[in-house]
DNA sequence: TAACTTTTTTAGACAAATCAAAAAATAATT
DNA sequence: AATTATTTTTTGATTTGTCTAAAAAAGTTA
């Protein structure tokens, strides 16, 4: 019994990702803000998806993604971020306005459909946020990548992924002139609080908070 | 409060195709088995529908789809039908691969991505099986149609849509040669078992049983 | 009209997903 | 270590969607 229902796969995917942002084990709380749900939902889900053992739930101490889990929630990543890509290259949606309807898209089950769709967009191995696309195997290529604000001054690199991608960061870096593939070269940086001067593609310079440049990840 | 269920939108526009096929009041049984859903489940949905005012329902007398329920369906049977044009036209499935995945499909709540998708596939006014789809206002351009069946010999015509879209039947069109916007002549009609031989595209002749004749539909 | 058949609804159960309020366990602080 | 604060779980409810079995209504036939 390893097929899991629409919310389950949600929550699994939150957990995926809570996981890979370092900490050990994750808990309730994280998962109820990141869902949107109150801890009590939590906790019945995480009873549900231990069941199914894609979760290791030890009660009151959180949970660990299994190996299958991770495989599973890296299938639902694989379809959301394909979706977006779809959203943005062929539909003309911008980078800010895909999350929500990929999270509805990425629960349509069908094979073939993503085989067709991966190679219709010409295999991408990048979302429009800068994300990598698991294979179907789930394999993630990860490129290296430093924020920003870490960055030592005149060094140059290119954006290629943001940290945040909220639609009210997004439409942000729009509007300064920030955008995934841009060369950048790092100016400037204030040690008093921490900001950045950039110069983009050799030709304009933008000021960045240090809260701002740190959700702005760059390949050298 | 006109927001529906996944579930409730699919009950829906089964009633209304129900409808369209000419009775006057709906039965539970028939919608039970176009649903695949026993007539108890029916029985509770409709309760549901009517309190939402889709449907007119009157205990033991089956049901009567209202105008609003009317523009909803058809707004279901558009996005349907657009994603099947989708999965046909940029994804190369077959006509018979596209039903169940439009069925999940068709629930994705975005009047942007319906704008947007129905503008990127050219704004088609026919599905792959032929069906109309609704504009964004629920209206429909049917356009006039005879079952090949019932053609007269030596008429011309051209194929532009089935009645029925089973896989099974769709398949053995292929397999004979059979598509939408083939020219046909009726060469042949055997008084004995109604069967037909019809000429296409000027090129091969095909043989017809009355059964499969029938759910072929000619414009003339 | 009465009896039988079919259709439809009701009653009772269950699974999934959610919540609010209360209880329990863990963590932090004096 | 005891008290307080926080986090997590439990309990009990609700909504949606489904089912089986039983009851009721409608339709058909003799
Ligand atoms: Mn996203
Ligand atoms: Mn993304
Ligand atoms: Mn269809
Ligand atoms: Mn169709």
């Amino acid at each position: 019994m390893k097929q899991l229902t629409p919310a389950e796969e949600s929550y699994l995917k939150v957990i995926y990702h809570i996981s890979e942002g370092g900490k050990r084990s994750v808990s309730t709380n994280d998962i109820s803000f990141k869902m949107k749900t109150k801890p009590a939902s939590v906790s019945d889900m995480l009873r549900r998806l231990g069941e199914k053992e894609v979760i290791e739930y030890r009660k009151y101490y959180g949970v660990n993604i299994t190996e299958t889990g991770k495989k599973l929630a890296l299938q639902t990543i694989r379809k959301h971020r394909l979706w977006e890509v779809f959203l943005v290259e062929k539909l003309r949606f911008s980078w800010d306005e895909v999350h929500e309807v990929a999270d509805e898209l990425e629960h349509i089950r069908s094979k073939l459909l993503i085989q067709r769709l991966d190679e219709y967009l010409g295999f991408p191995k990048f979302d429009p946020h800068g994300d990598p696309i698991p294979d179907e195997f789930g394999d993630v290529r990860a490129r290296p990548r430093v924020a920003l604000s870490d960055l030592e001054v005149n060094t140059t690199g290119q954006i290629v992924a943001v940290k945040d991608s909220s639609a009210a960061f997004l439409r942000y870096l729009d509007k300064v002139g920030a955008y995934i593939g841009a060369r950048i070269k790092l100016l400037e940086k204030v040690e008093f609080d921490g900001s950045v001067e950039i110069l983009v593609d050799n030709k304009k310079t933008i000021f960045m908070s240090k809260d701002v440049a740190g959700n702005v990840l760059v390949m050298l």
